[in-house]
RNA sequence: GGAGAGCUGGCCGAGUGGUCGAAGGCACUUCCCUGCUAAGGAAGCAUACGGGGUCAACCUGUAUCGAGGGUUCGAAUCCCUCGCUCUCCGCCA
């Protein structure tokens, strides 16, 4: 969420930072919105002024014994008015509040100026993918006889769903431990384990709700609902929701390995073969909670952190700076890394680090104490360290052999009980 | 699932219809005192939003005592609904 100082004071310029994002701002509407919120509520003030004094009067005679009929008489139409005023002013305020919740971040200045996902900017590119001197097969073809059962998975749940087994399974299972294991032993992240199912002001919190719900899982709950995490930001992000860290405890870095299920909605027939896209998969997330004057150091230090698993793995990959039309709802700046992948003969997102500044915080009333004493909002990043199915999908694609047997990375080997390969 | 108790400021905790935004304590900040790693004294100390303004910390108003409704001139206090916490019973991995 913007803060509203902002919009009030500098309408124009916030109208043109969100166009840079394809956001079209209604800016006649919130100024009409806004020049009635302030008649409404100075109005209804003054009528609870009012209403304070002349009772409190009324307690004060009473308590002398004296007659307070003369009193009461003044007051008696004031209930109607004032109660006319409070609904109205009641309403103005969702309103508001509510076309503030809709409304994405700011991106920061260093980002890229651009419509879509074909302007974002290379920063890096990593690793040497490797020659294959045999006609090389995609993920599916080399995963299919070593355990990577989509029939099943889809017998069970449907499409984007898929079972493994075997020694895919515990690769897939080798590559989170390995992930949770560097992110807390190596790079400073306490490990938790989180809720899947959170409440609907936890993904507002974070952002997914009011504006997503079409892209989220919910089941029935005590007359509500719950929804199914669309990743562990949410959890771990929505700790400090509500809360005032002491300075000392920043920056708060928290990581967690969970599934994540997101229904995917207007993803249809994109990456529909595979482990690409499905309703429900694994990730390793990093969080931080950081004093505002840090967010950006902490950023690239993320972006570090979930370098460190590629290159541990020894997967080529570039990093991409977001451009402004491809930047996430909550994000003031977003880097990608793209991992290789040599059957699709290009680079795919396996990981996704933002700066939310206080955009998070403002909406979570996440704080901590300046130097003065004083609550002021947190900063809050998230980030992919890394998404274990799109890891799997690369371990299978650039380790796999000429015999259909796929090497398994150093790192992982003793993960997966020293052996140096899955076979057929 | 059943029965009971509770939810007050950063923390603890008083307060059962009226000068209560809330006693007291702890923590914190500033100052004073003290020849010392401690004690004593004084003051300050919630958040959000509105209005005003010589615009960083000034004045003023409103709201907030788990959340939402209700009763009332007036609610932390009474009534209703919901949430959460704790205790006991039942059940269960």
């Amino acid at each position: 969420m913007l803060d509203i100082q902002t919009l009030r004071s500098d309408l124009d310029n916030v109208v043109s930072q969100l166009a840079k994002r394809n956001f079209d701002f209604d800016a006649g509407k919130f100024a009409a919105l806004e020049a009635e919120r302030k008649t409404v509520q100075t109005l209804t003030q003054e009528l609870q002024a009012k209403r304070n004094q002349t009772s409190k009067q009324i307690g004060i005679a009473k308590s002398k014994g004296e007659d307070a009929s003369a009193i009461l008489e003044e007051v008696a139409g004031l209930g109607a008015q004032l109660k006319a005023q409070e609904e109205r002013l009641g309403e103005l305020q969702t309103d508001l509040q509510g076309m503030l919740l809709n409304v994405p971040n700011i991106p920061h200045e260093s980002v890229p100026v651009g419509k879509g996902e074909d302007e974002n900017v290379e920063v890096r590119k990593e690793g040497t993918p490797r020659t294959f001197d045999f006609e090389i097969k995609d993920h599916t073809d080399v995963g299919e006889p070593l355990g990577l059962d989509f029939e099943t998975g889809a017998k069970l749940s449907g499409a984007r769903f898929t079972l493994m087994r075997g020694q895919v399974a515990k690769l897939h299972r080798a590559l989170a431990q390995f992930m949770l294991d560097t992110q807390t032993e190596q790079n400073g992240y306490e490990e938790c384990y989180t809720p899947y199912l959170v409440n609907a002001e936890s993904l507002v919190g974070t952002g997914q709700l009011p504006k997503f719900e079409e892209d989220l899982f919910s089941v029935p709950h005590n007359d509500s609902k719950l929804y199914l995490i669309p990743t562990s930001e949410v959890t771990l992000t929505n700790t400090v929701r509500d809360e005032i860290v002491a300075l000392e405890y920043l920056p708060l870095k928290l990581t967690a390995h969970t599934p994540c299920f997101r229904s995917e909605a207007g993803a249809h027939g994109r990456d529909t073969k595979g482990l690409i896209r499905q309703h429900q998969f694994d990730k390793v997330e990093m969080v931080q909670v950081v004093h505002p004057e840090h967010s950006y150091a902490a950023l690239d230090e993320m972006v570090g952190h979930a370098e460190g698993i590629l290159k541990a793995l020894a997967l080529p990959y570039r990093g991409m700076s977001l451009c402004t039309g491809d930047m996430g709802f909550g994000a003031t700046k977003t880097f990608d890394l793209e991992v290789w992948l040599p059957a699709q003969d290009t680079y795919r997102e396996i990981s996704s680090i933002s700066n939310c500044e206080a955009f998070q915080a403002r909406r979570l009333q996440a704080r901590f104490r300046n130097g003065q004493g004083k609550p002021e909002l947190v900063h809050t990043l998230n980030g992919s360290g890394l998404a274990v199915g799109r890891t799997l999908v690369a371990v299978l694609e650039n380790y796999q052999n000429a015999d259909g047997s796929v090497t398994i990375p150093a790192v992982l080997q003793s993960y997966m009980g020293g052996k140096t390969s899955i076979t057929l």
